[in-house]
DNA sequence: CGCGTTTACGTCGTTCGTAACGATA
DNA sequence: TATCGTTACGAACGACGTAAACGCG
């Protein structure tokens, strides 16, 4: 049993059991992966795939319990090689952040401004995925950083770093009926209009169906993307009315839209950033986390990225009011 | 980074960082450890260990972070191995139980005979060690099983089965002072003679020394030993009164000596079976835990074995008991 | 001078890639 | 016939053992 057979052996059953790509992947050659694979299950005694012909058919169970082995050993492995780096001050290496468009487009690029100024060889790979596919993808170690936002408690599956909390608001065009009054419409008044969110909102559990569950009223989605821009274009349009993050409504959008304040009927939202535990983090991930939540005190976030976080972590600032915070150096 | 390296390199760590030593230890030769170890520290850009001259002088930071990983990496090869070999129903493999002399003696030889008879091949090592020495042996992955006794509370550092309870007895020869009353003596009565018992009498914390302590009383040791055999025995040379497990006090015992009932005077015993957590046990563990808890349902202790155990585990039986009692099929 | 480590060297095993073959849909 | 896996073969590498040299107490 070798490290590199194991990672063989996860490779194929990350490829959908098909050795040809999962040799691509780990940038080898077929006929490789196939005789280590042959060479493990030979060592093991057992099958680790079952076979129809000569394609893999599915996993056997034996075989699943040897995967969770496996990834365990190769994230040790892991561990081990960022360990290393950091001692060795490497300056490049890879930083992959799983997170939604939002995020992706509003918070981080600033802060990966300065995380690049300060190591400018590293790799930076953003991963946007959908708003229950990011936690996931850290789980699986596709990600070494997730950022996601909730309502209400920590995502769980991993170590959750609270970075700031953040409104709703809502998208009309200028002169919209809704905006004559000034002022944020009633939860009635917006069950009217067609409404155009993200995609989450259409989840049975979203915060969105919830508040108008709980009003013993329908929503009625007009139209759901994952990106800003997507919704305020079809707000102009004239599709519906957006609901968007306070953080998408740029300068731009508002010379042609108005954003309103639906604070009081919408739960705020806090955004977390998520890391695997038990994973070594490279020194620039703990640069992100501190250009991320400038308003935490770093000894409390450099433990957090060696798996020890506080019993309580401060109340996140306000979006609003984020740009002014800072923590002690 | 290889397994192999790895292997080398925690056998180093656990020799003393003596390479020659470990090579033995390995059954390797001692230049394929010191070269395995330079490429190690190669690959990662550290050094593991501080040399003074050539010799190794301390493990470095670093080194002790990457031994972690190291042995839980090397801790996953060995689930994988148990896993197949339970799999493919191996006959032979390797049981390690580190426990007391007392276990060893009284508890464990009738269901090591039961183990024996259905896995004749397996190699049972019994390590006999002090009271406090038995579980680090487990955490350290010297052993598979412990079996270890304490009073109240289950032992922590792995997931704990209780096993029978048990009373200490007061040993003295026939025709004794003590044996006159042919009832169990006072505290204040015991105190004024010579105590002859187990070695972990004397730490500090031990239960012995607590009632005596809380009874502001201060107990004689005339000698302390490891195993019952040199308690009786200097009983008998009249060095003073014993107290005994009463698992301990045999037939052959009775001829000469008395035990006297101090069940009011010193709390009870429970005895544990303690297994490593996230460790892969061979079936021929469970099947030393049936017959070491034969009054546990054996889906109970499956489930512990792979590291779920019930909520609540029900009172382990008196020793007096153990042997009418019996579990469900 | 003994103990323990490193260096040097030769051999054997193993891994990996290329190429050809085989099976399956 | 295209796709995917296995077998065959050869080259290169790497691990390991033996033997000798080196440093240190």
């Amino acid at each position: 049993m070798t490290l590199q057979q194991l990672r063989y052996f996860v490779a194929i059953a990350d490829s959908g059991l098909n050795i040809t790509l999962a040799a691509e992947r780990v940038h080898a050659t077929q006929p490789g992966l196939s005789k280590q694979l042959k060479q493990l299950e030979d060592e093991l005694g057992m099958l680790l795939f079952t076979r129809r012909g000569k394609s893999l058919e599915s996993i056997t169970d034996g075989g699943n319990q040897v995967l969770a082995s496996a990834r365990a050993m190769l994230a040790e492995a892991g561990n081990i090689r960022a360990l290393a780096a950091n001692l060795r001050q490497e300056a490049g290496g890879e930083l992959r952040i799983a997170t939604t468009h939002t995020q992706a487009r509003f918070l981080l690029p600033s802060a990966l401004a300065e995380v690049k100024r300060r190591y400018p060889d590293v790799v930076v790979r953003l991963t946007p995925a959908g708003d229950a596919e990011v936690l996931p993808l850290l789980v699986e170690g596709e990600a070494d950083l997730a950022i996601v936002s909730t309502v209400g408690p920590p995502p769980s599956g991993g170590l959750a770093v609270p970075l700031y909390r953040w409104e709703r608001v809502l998208i009309v065009p200028k002169g919209h009926a809704l905006a004559a009054s000034g002022q944020g419409p009633t939860l009635t008044q917006l069950a009217q209009h067609p409404l155009i969110s993200y995609e989450s909102s259409l989840r049975r559990g979203s915060s969105l169906r919830q508040v108008f569950m709980r009003a013993e009223l329908e929503p009625r989605f007009a139209l759901t993307a994952r990106d800003a821009d997507l919704i305020t274009t079809y707000v102009r349009a004239g599709l519906g009315v957006g609901i968007l993050a306070e953080m998408a409504f740029t300068a731009e959008d508002a010379q042609d839209l108005v954003a309103l304040d639906i604070g009081t009927l919408l739960p705020s939202c806090t955004t977390w950033l998520v890391m695997a535990r038990d994973r070594v983090q490279r020194d620039y991930a703990l640069q992100l986390a501190r250009a991320l939540a400038p308003q935490l005190d770093v000894r409390d976030l450099r433990r957090a990225l060696n798996g020890e976080p506080p019993e309580r972590w401060p109340d996140p600032p306000h979006w609003r009011e984020r740009a002014k915070a800072s923590g002690p150096l």
